[in-house]
RNA sequence: GGGCGCGUAGCUCAGCGGUAGAGCACUACGUUGACAUCGUAGUGGCCACAGGUUCGAUCCCUGUCGCGCCCA
């Protein structure tokens, strides 16, 4: 059956995709050579939640054709799929989900009953992403799909896999070792989810705000004289007596927590004041004015309330001065007196009852808005000035984050940073080399400059916080008993009670017994129950001990950063940990260096001593063609599989990879993705042409290139050596734009404008048809190849309809052959006659000769090497610039065109046919174009210091130019001289 | 404020010491026996600006001006 008109996208693709599922041609080590190099790469993990955009086609687009190419080449290859299990994301779409439906809320099931619908959910709709990347084409070995809490309490018995032992072993040997504490933090705590988040999970968000200055009494009648007028030079030259400080404060409401105020030490406006007090309004508390540095004298009045328990500035403040703590708020970011002991203290009864009745569970929003009222009422409002500030907000929650003091678990990041940032450093020396070894043990990131934002970051980092006050993810395996007093005796309080950390609670069982000499370990729902049941067995005089669990789970982040020895199978000693670890490369977006790369670097350094990948590339954000990044809010997203749909995955994943720059962004049109799609036909079309020239009739692949005769057929075939070359050094440094462009500059302005048209002569001619329909196949043949990691899908139908094939295309052989191939007598003939037929084809434009009219030529000087290559090209020549016939003359015939080449000269006699003038026009352009360039080559020629210092192949080069622009401009002033006598 | 980049054809971008390239768009012509999802030809550039290094700078260095991103 002839082959269709065009390629059918939207219904090979799921064929296609099926089939190579099917015969597990992407499974780790298909197709590999015996003893094969192992090439791994790990997928940055898609959240379970996650729907396939733009991003992700880009970056796993990449990943495919690293994983192709190397599959292709007969290395052992694994590109590892898998999900990350999104602890915030995941919550918030099971808690929607269970409002929509009208069931109970999580808090109304609890933890255990809630995780049983989270897992549900996840066997429901956890899926949908990886069908998604296989309508892409991702050849990742699905049978290994991970998840990042296989193997977790509560996972179904049916899912494969244990990546939870793997994050709890981690987590109790980096808390053996030291590398993981808790303490209590000011931390960013999400008032929506109610749960801790680490500093990478803020956004900073530019808002409309205010300043409210407010007026703090100072106590004990203090005053201190305030600047009230200024000379020219600003110094003051009035004051005023006054009785109050006057702070500037974005959020008032926080007032309710101050307890203190600071001046800059220097500042002497107000060093004299500094160690006595000002009474708070509202509350009547009295609270020290400090000095410290942070107070800027040059920032509203200098004087800076602190409240040290919701504000990090403020929190240094407090340390630094000795001011106390008081936490005004509760974890929904509401005001939270009633019972506030901290609160309470120091501060006149009467006036901490009015507080609460006017204040105590309000949000934070309304309360500020109540005391800004009361403050102006009570004429202590000293004023409002609108300000644009930044306020930190959480990147899922997108709510105002509110700094909280609580209990957290940290990651000493310090501890371990170093030899994440060793391995990147030397790696990154061994590149700049050229010395860059893949099995040396270090790690280079490309490009350069994100090996910079990795220092950067690196080299000032924070603790991670590593706790979340949420229940979908690991807990933590940690439980608490109580301290132990000198006497003996229990100390339930909680700065005193006693961690056990341990993989189990058999572990930690064990480790209590040992501890607290007794025979029994309970373990308890919780401290109240843990409480309960000790005094109960106390009175029964059991000796036993009752343990409470830590309730909160690790970030995502933590066993994210597992993700290379936990997906293989750590801590056992897998055969794929053996064989694929360290891995390859890591593709990902710039965007997570911090939240992944860094930390991946630092936890596989810190558990297992080891880089996770030798080369870490980083690809830039895909935006919108005005350059826009894409988002829901603007609705200028581009839907990938849309895309796919309308164009095909082929064109999409070209077009993704043709704007691959290194470092740069990328501008989507869906007019370039036409334009692949385009091109997509275009192979299409040649290869049934050949179809119809007989070319794969009993076409089998062939494991060597032909052999041809023709000059046209032997060009090809070094044409073919150049892009592969080019491919493989595009790939090998990761320029996927330049491989691209290689294959399409190629495919298209090699294979089907020249090649095919130059076929077309050699068909008819019995002595070269066979060999052409040879050489054609086998051309063909290594397009398909060679574009198959880019487009997989079309290559692969063309691959198993043109030809009897021993393996298909996904498993083909990767070609090797270089420039032993290139023919150099071949490939200047044919660069030769090229340039002629465009040389006629332009002057026949120009001059407006009908396309469809045939035309005669005239040879008038040629040398040997251009007679003999006309010669041999004759029949394509004459097709191709439409030339009825050719002679000899010594003389241009009056009124002709004159067509100069490198060794010759030709006219196609025209008389009557063009203008005389328009003729004119164009030699006499083509002559000021061709001076003004030999004008430059003698320039540089005339001066002595170039002849001198320059290389003496860029001489060479210079004079051989100019001697074949003279030759050149010889001949057109000779024609231009003969149409001025023709008038 | 600190850090990292980027200003090249109308647009999107390659190039990065030897005098500028691609795709798209645009113009003209064209149904030549693969393809109109096409072909042929063409228009279009003080390579942001100013200095410096060099025989030679779009490319290296310094500064200026514009733009972007990240971190405060």
């Amino acid at each position: 059956m002839p082959m269709e008109k065009t390629f059918d996208a939207a219904e090979a693709e799921a064929r296609l995709y099926a089939a190579w599922d099917q015969a597990g041609a992407f499974a780790a080590g298909a197709n590999a050579k015996p003893g094969a190099e192992p090439f791994c790469i790990m997928i940055p993990p898609p959240n379970v939640t996650g729907s396939l955009h733009m991003g992700h086609a880009f970056n796993n687009t990449l990943q495919d054709i690293l994983t192709r190419w190397h599959r292709m080449r007969g290395h052992d290859v694994l590109w590892q799929p898998g999900q990350d299990h999104a602890g915030i994301a995941t919550q918030m779409v099971v808690e929607r989900e269970l409002a929509r439906s009208q069931q109970p809320s999580r808090r109304e099931m609890g933890r255990e009953a809630f995780l049983e619908k989270v897992w549900e959910w996840k066997a429901q709709s956890g899926g949908r992403i990886v069908e998604q990347l296989k309508r892409l084409g991702a050849s990742c070995d699905w049978s290994r799909n991970a998840f990042t809490m296989s193997g977790a309490p509560g996972a179904p018995a049916t899912d494969k896999g244990n990546f939870h032992d793997a994050v709890i072993k981690v987590f109790v040997e980096l808390y053996n070792k030291g590398l993981i504490y808790r303490g209590k933090r000011l931390v960013n705590w999400d008032p929506h989810f109610e749960t801790a988040i680490s500093d990478l999970e803020v956004e900073q968000v530019e808002l409309n705000g205010n300043l409210w200055r407010l007026r703090y009494p100072l106590a004990d009648g203090a005053t201190y004289e305030h600047p009230v007028a200024f000379d020219e030079d600003g110094r003051a030259t009035e004051w005023e007596t006054r009785d109050y400080l006057v702070v500037a404060t974005t959020r008032p409401e926080t007032m309710l927590g101050d307890t203190g105020v600071a001046v800059h030490p220097d500042d002497i406006r107000y060093e004299h004041l500094i160690g006595k007090h000002v009474v708070l309004p509202i509350t009547g508390r009295r609270v020290p004015i400090v000095g410290d540095a942070y107070a800027d004298p040059d920032k509203g009045t200098g004087c800076v309330k602190i409240t040290p328990a919701h504000d990090f500035n403020d929190w240094g403040v407090g340390q630094r001065t000795g001011l106390r703590v008081i936490n005004i708020m509760d974890t929904r970011a509401a005001i939270a007196l009633q019972g506030n002991a901290d609160f309470a203290e120091g501060c006149p009864e009467d006036q901490i009852a009015a507080a609460i009745e006017m204040f105590d569970g309000r949000d934070r929003y309304e309360a500020r808005e109540a005391l800004v009222t009361l403050a102006g009422d009570e004429g202590w409002l000293d004023g409002i000035d609108a300000e644009r500030h930044m306020v930190p907000h959480g990147d899922r929650s997108k709510v105002a984050i509110e700094p909280f003091l609580t209990d957290q678990w940290f990651v000493d990041t310090a501890k371990i940073v170093e030899p994440a940032l060793d391995a990147v450093r030397r790696g990154m020396a061994a590149q700049e080399a050229g010395q860059f070894d893949e099995t040396a043990g270090y790690t280079r990131i490309l490009p350069e400059r994100d090996a910079k934002t990795y220092y950067h970051w690196l080299e000032n980092i924070e603790p991670w916080c590593i706790s979340r006050q949420l229940w979908w993810g690991h807990q933590i395996p940690v439980w608490y008993g109580p301290g132990v007093e000198k006497d003996g005796t229990a100390d339930y309080s909680a700065e005193n009670q006693k961690v056990f950390c341990g993989a189990s609670f058999e572990e930690v069982a064990a480790q209590a017994r040992k501890f607290y000499g007794v025979g029994t370990v309970h373990e308890k729902a919780d401290f109240s129950a843990a409480l309960e049941d000790q005094l109960e067995s106390f009175s029964n005089s059991e000796s036993s001990v009752s343990l409470w669990r830590e309730p909160d789970v690790l970030d995502t982040w933590f066993s994210s950063g597992l993700w290379p020895i936990g997906t293989l199978g750590w801590p056992e000693e897998t055969p794929e940990l053996q064989k694929y670890f360290p891995t390859s490369v890591l593709v990902t977006g710039f965007d997570i260096i911090f939240f992944w790369v860094a930390r991946m670097m630092m936890m596989q350094l810190a558990v297992v001593d080891q880089i996770p990948f030798h080369t870490v590339y980083v690809h830039a954000l895909v935006r919108d063609e005005k350059g826009k990044k894409m988002s829901k809010s603007l609705g200028n997203v581009l839907d990938p599989l849309e895309l796919i749909d309308e164009y095909g995955a082929d064109a999409v994943r070209f077009t993704l990879t043709a704007m691959a720059a290194m470092g740069r962004d990328l501008k989507l049109s869906t007019q370039r993705v036409a334009g692949y799609r385009n091109f997509t036909t275009k192979l299409w079309n040649a290869c049934r042409f050949a179809e119809m020239n007989g070319v794969w009739e009993g076409h089998a692949t062939r494991t060597a290139p032909p052999e041809p005769k023709a000059t046209v057929n032997r060009w090809i075939l070094g044409e073919t050596a150049r892009v592969r070359e080019a491919v493989d050094e595009a790939l090998n440094g990761f320029r996927f734009d330049a491989a691209a462009n290689a294959l399409y500059a190629f495919t298209r302005g090699k294979v089907c404008d020249w090649y095919v048209e130059f076929a077309k002569p050699l068909f008819d001619d019995p002595e070269t048809a066979g060999e052409t329909r040879e050489t054609m196949a086998w051309v063909l043949d290594q397009c398909m190849i060679l574009l198959h990691p880019i487009m997989p899908f079309i290559t692969e139908e063309l691959w198993a309809t043109t030809g009897t094939r021993a393996k298909p295309l996904v498993h083909a052989e990767w070609p090797t052959y270089g420039s032993e191939m290139i023919d150099a007598a071949a490939d200047r003939e044919m660069n030769w006659v090229v340039g002629l037929i465009e040389e006629i084809r332009s002057a026949r434009a120009q001059v407006h000769v009908p396309v469809g009219l045939k035309l005669d030529m005239v040879q008038l000087s040629l040398d040997e090497a251009g007679r003999g290559a006309l010669g041999r090209n004759e029949a394509l020549l004459k097709r191709l610039a439409r030339i009825e016939g050719i002679s000899e003359a010594a003389e241009a015939p009056k009124g002709a065109l004159t067509i100069a080449v490198e060794g010759g000269a030709f006219a196609i006699p025209l008389a009557g046919i063009i203008d005389i003038a328009e003729e004119r026009a164009r030699l006499a352009k083509t002559l000021e174009k061709l001076q003004k360039d030999l004008g430059g080559l003698r320039g540089r020629l005339g001066n002595p210091k170039f002849v001198e210092s320059a290389p003496e192949d860029v001489v060479d080069e210079t004079r051989a130019k100019l001697e074949q622009g003279e030759d050149e401009a010889e001949k057109l002033s000779a024609a231009l001289k003969r149409l001025a006598e023709l008038g």
